[in-house]
DNA sequence: ACTGTTATTGTCATAAATACAATAACAGAT
DNA sequence: ATCTGTTATTGTATTTATGACAATAACAGT
């Protein structure tokens, strides 16, 4: 890794370099798909929206920076959330000022309460993902990049695990967690054939005499379901439901 | 992602960090899976294999680094390959030295010719997957985690996308094919419905009145496919091969 | 009791996958 | 030329999953 050619190692060998974390956290909020964002109080890109994110600090490990900037700007813990790197931004000029290496990373939250405007960034809010697909908002540095890599990502693994349960609480109702799909990959799920499928997945545990309480407005009581965290993280053999045509592009990278 | 708290940017007030990147490069020989590997020359871990690789250089992207390196080391171009970035490193200990986050990556190729040590390897070598696995040799660094993530995600894109082509030269027989997987995945599989299963592929072309030429000790004659490189990378909607239970641990991590 | 709504179970036709048998097309030996 | 061994390719039958959609269950509200 360090080349041969320089035995010794001197910092100041090295052109300047600075590494932040930046964090894609979504949350689903009025039936819709959100991603944190917070407002930019200077320049560049002062006004702008951008991903909250920072320096990893000296004898810090990458998600542990990860996690700590979640806890800054969202007040959120990090265990109650599921936190996976994304992938590495290190464009030459991608920030103005000097040589900037980004590591992604993108979480998915159950219950994002509004967020307060606090730690380094001057406003934050949560913002529909359909909005920032369209164009309708205009992002800080490559960050309408990373989201879009982020989006794919989680929508590529909702196939394959049961991570749709992380924007479920804790007990759930198979009609939630099937919304959860419909929201995301924006497309209907007959409901029939979803109920058949979680069913079969031994992953999911019925929750004995429960049901549904939630306020509703008429309808038969659902039963309520749970899922190990790990279950929901891994990767099973059959998909979880087969994805069905996305409206828009969607063409693999 | 930078902090509000400094508006003006200089350098010396980051903690001096350097960013490599390393390549996990993956090629078939004598029906195994072998990754590229270089040993060290000098201090720390001297006389240790490592993974391939250097520093990103100023003005670099970190894709054209992780391509700049796998020339230097390996003499291949990285148009002749697949090449993906795999994750970022940045265990604060993982360089004795100093804080050094790496950005790994990882590609597949048909045939590597015998590596020459060259460039700042002090000597290059292929060295089976299998042996480092079972832990019959010591890497330099983190790396033996990273070549273990990279078999990992090389063994999950199989099931998905036509990448085990890219192990293969341009024209194919449907068994070399094959191979590929048995030998990525460790596992046997039909040759009659692996068969099926690609013919049924779109995406594989029949290559006209080509028959397999190679050296062969006898058997019919198998007709040769192609792929183009696009749809290799493809992600499909439908298993290429039904993964098969591996042999050992592979618990979904 | 009736209406509207959501949950849950069934049914049936179709598409895939798996196991495995059968045939085809060679090389090499006799 | 025939026989043997080997690999390629095609079939077949059984099992399983999927998608469409019908039918029933269990409520709230009127």
């Amino acid at each position: 890794m360090p080349p041969g050619s320089t035995p010794p190692y001197n910092p100041d060998d090295f052109p300047p370099v600075a590494v932040t974390v930046d964090v894609v956290v979504f949350t689903i909020r009025y039936d819709e798909l959100h991603v944190l964002l917070v407002e930019r109080g200077q320049e560049p890109f002062k006004g702008s929206w951008a991903l909250p994110g920072g320096f990893v600090l000296e004898d810090e490990d990458l998600d542990a920076a990860a996690a700590r900037e979640l806890q800054e700007e969202t007040n959120v813990s990090a265990d109650g959330l599921y936190l996976e790197q994304l992938g590495s931004y290190g464009t030459p000029e991608r920030d103005p000022r000097m040589r900037v290496i980004t590591v992604a990373y993108w979480a998915a939250c159950a219950q994002l309460e509004q967020p307060r405007g606090g730690g380094d960034a001057a406003y934050s809010d949560l913002v529909p993902v359909a909005k920032i697909e369209r164009g309708g908002i205009r992002l800080a540095f490559d960050h309408h990049r990373i989201v879009r890599d982020a989006v794919k990502r989680l929508r590529a693994k909702l196939e394959y695990t049961a991570l749709a349960t992380t924007f479920c609480p804790p007990r759930f109702t198979i009609s939630q967690l099937r919304r959860v799909y419909e929201t995301i990959w924006g497309a209907r799920l007959d409901p029939g054939n979803f109920q058949r499928k979680i069913r079969r997945n031994p992953a999911f545990k019925h929750v004995p005499m429960a049901r549904s309480p939630s306020p509703r407005r008429g309808g038969r009581p659902a039963s309520l379901w749970s899922i190990p965290r790990e279950s929901a993280v891994d990767a099973y053999r059959s998909p979880m439901v087969r994805r069905p045509v996305l409206p828009d592009d969607e063409a693999e990278e």
